[in-house]
DNA sequence: CCTATGTATGTTATAAAATAACATGTCAAG
DNA sequence: CTTGACATGTTATTTTATAACATACATAGG
């Protein structure tokens, strides 16, 4: 997949930022919302797809909720703006964004959120809070390549990968203490 | 949990042994299944847990097909053989043996497969063939331990984990080129 | 300009996966 | 034996996902 130049989207955000501290801090993030969305418009356009009405209000809505929706929540809302209210609906958008590298797939959860640095070569990594259920993604290279590396060993060739860990966040341990 | 002192399994097993050229291949894996319900019943006895007719069958039949298999799928052969046909039976025992450490949920594929390490200390990783569907357990401790850095820089604390890829494994890689 | 073609959306219907809630059975400690 | 904890059985329903087909919509070639 071409790569585009811009500056990862984590340099410019402090909110959205991949430092230790804020990954799991509440944080005004509609600027995050923004930046992905241009990120997006121009990784679509390298690609020769379209981010149609639909698909740009559900990868909208995933960024203003800012956390893993169903695809019947996501479908909810669309039905709420007009857009059909069948299942198929939010499915193809979500698919069409997961194709695209613009919104993961937290199987775990069944599930999706907006990839918050789309266009850079990454491996999503999940940390799913057992306890208040906020999950955050994580910067992830090194594991990737530890999973790359294991996968070759066994002649395999990975085309995509889901690493989820479930636990306990921060808060959560400390509420438990 | 309390780790067993058994040498691991793949010493034992050479159809099941993480050598590379062994994990996507057939084998007769009759006795590996002996071996891991023997490692079985003595894991729970250290738990205090249960290994009743239902779940021992359960394990045995995952171990049998050597294969992930929906949960329906096992419910189907319960029912064939006098237990309850009713989901909660298969998910129930299900449940127990992942909980247990028995059995791996793979989630991209809404389906269980056995673990053949229990007792082991192991992150699972599966590597699953977008083409033939077969699906290989990766030995792992590397991506474990790069995914416990990459967590414990954000103050998560890891208490399960999946890890699956998908791709192509060595035979469909051949048959594409 | 138009119309053929591919692509996207809408809709109906159904399949597949999972769980809630409650009844019944089993087994071992007191 | 009986009580309590745990396991299984059963009914019903919920949640998640997709198949199949109809309609609209953009855009490249004539």
């Amino acid at each position: 997949m071409a790569q585009t130049h811009l500056p990862p989207h984590s340099d410019a955000c402090p909110g959205c930022a991949s430092a230790p501290e804020v990954a799991f801090a509440r944080h005004d993030h509609a600027h995050c919302s923004d930046d992905v969305l241009t990120r997006a418009e121009a990784l679509l356009q390298a690609q020769n797809a379209r981010l149609t009405p639909v698909r740009r209000r559900v990868l909208e809505i995933l960024l203003e909720e800012h956390r893993a929706m169903g695809a019947y929540d996501v479908l909810q809302r669309l039905a709420a703006e007009g857009f059909g209210n069948q299942p198929p609906v939010a499915y193809r958008a979500l698919d069409f964004l997961v194709e695209q590298g613009l919104a993961h797939r937290i199987t775990r959860l069944n599930a999706f959120a907006a990839c918050m640095h789309p266009g850079e070569d990454h491996a999503p990594v999940f940390l799913i809070c057992r306890q208040c259920n906020h999950v955050a993604e994580a910067p992830a290279a090194p594991v990737r390549a530890a999973l790359d590396d294991a996968a070759r060993a066994l002649g395999f060739a990975v085309e995509r990968s889901n690493i989820e860990a479930l636990g306990l966040c921060p808060a959560c341990q400390q509420a438990a203490a």
